[in-house]
DNA sequence: GAAAGCCTTGACCGACTGGTCAGTCACAGG
DNA sequence: CCTGTGACTGACCAGTCGGTCAAGGCTTTC
């Protein structure tokens, strides 16, 4: 029964092979909380250790810096999204299903590590850690390169027009990053609602030149 | 000749009705390119004075505060961006010529003003003027505004399928509001190629709908 | 030549930053 | 009862931040 809550749920799971205690966990929802709200810079250690009930000091004592606060919430908010969304699109369906359980996955995703996500994206090129870093653009890539692989494949197949795949992926992580800058999540609409519209209007538009 | 280098060209006019000097005009644009390149909080007086190679006492002689300059360059960023757009969009034209005239109109913008706009959308949120800050918003609905009729209007004629103009607004602003954050100047395809080239994917998508 | 007025400066301020450190506390094993 | 160990703290550090200020040029005007 729980044997399989391992690389597609959506919890987020340790910093590499790290446990974390209680103390740790909570203070890293705190950081998150206050990056996504405020931005890095615009967050002190202060502000983390006094929204965590903690002293300033403490953070020292778990943490080495806030570099690797920040860092854990950033790796921990994209380390599962490959595989979740891999692992929801259909391997057999048709390149615009694929290409729309892409979206709404992501979505999906989006909506689950709002605050981790919207921490990460603030912040995404601020990371001085270099293997960390290349780390995180290495799983971008391969991100974006799924998404055009189900394009380039739509495009091959004639399901779709003859669309530049590269071009294609981009406008549709577009609407899928642009989202947290105007999405409330306190309103009606949730994020695969909205990407299931996005992905009414793109799919008409690539089957359109199919003809 | 030089009687219509009003408002529909892409010069940045003075804040308000001030004029600029020389020394102001130079300090606004070493604050212009470190705002876009580090970001508000990232970039300091000091630097802006040393890469000005002045003294940091006069900024403060020009310049009331930092959220003053700062204030200045998003004001002008944004400023004439609703005319430039507007003056490009043909009044007869179609549904479809309109929405492409408004994302090539809005991408020239950018192009032109691409330091300014990073720097106000890297920190939109951040004005404490109440007054700029509405004014800004006030523009910026303005421009949404301006897509959606486009787009209700193809819509309401049968041109385009029976999307929700307002979602098909957001995904055509993102792709544009996304562009900069991977678009690289130097590469060979200009903003204009590349809202190009979303205008024919979002448009066959459009249209489709319509049969 | 002196007064007037702007441009320009270095020295300085209090507030705040990330980070350190000696030391306190509770609790474990001997 | 002693000793160690990990969680935890207040006080403190050097450095940077945005912003201020009195005073020194540099022109222009009389």
């Amino acid at each position: 029964m729980t044997e399989q809550t391992s690389a597609t749920d959506l919890s987020i799971p340790p910093y590499g092979e790290d446990t974390v205690s209680e103390r740790m966990q909570s203070i890293l929802d705190t950081g998150t909380a206050l990056f996504a709200e405020k931005g890095y810079d615009a967050t002190s250690m202060r502000d983390i250790a006094s929204a965590a009930g903690v002293s300033k000091a403490l953070l020292y004592h778990h943490f080495t810096s806030k570099e690797d606060i920040y860092a854990r919430i950033a790796f921990s908010a994209t380390q599962n999204l490959n595989q979740y969304v891999w692992d929801r699109i259909p391997a057999d369906g048709t390149a615009a299903e694929k290409l729309r359980a892409f979206m709404v996955a992501a979505a999906q995703f989006f909506t689950h590590h709002r605050s981790a996500w919207v921490a990460a994206s603030n912040a995404f090129w601020s990371d001085p850690d270099r293997h960390r870093m290349e780390q995180r653009l290495a799983r971008r890539r391969a991100f974006e390169m799924m998404l055009r692989d189900i394009v380039r494949a739509g495009v091959e197949s004639g399901e779709f027009g003859d669309v530049d795949p590269a071009m294609t992926g981009r406008l549709v992580l577009s609407g899928i990053n642009w989202m947290h800058r105007w999405h409330d999540p306190e309103k009606t609409l949730t994020p695969e609602e909205i990407v299931n519209q996005y992905a009414d209007i793109l799919l008409g538009g690539l089957m359109a030149k199919a003809g």
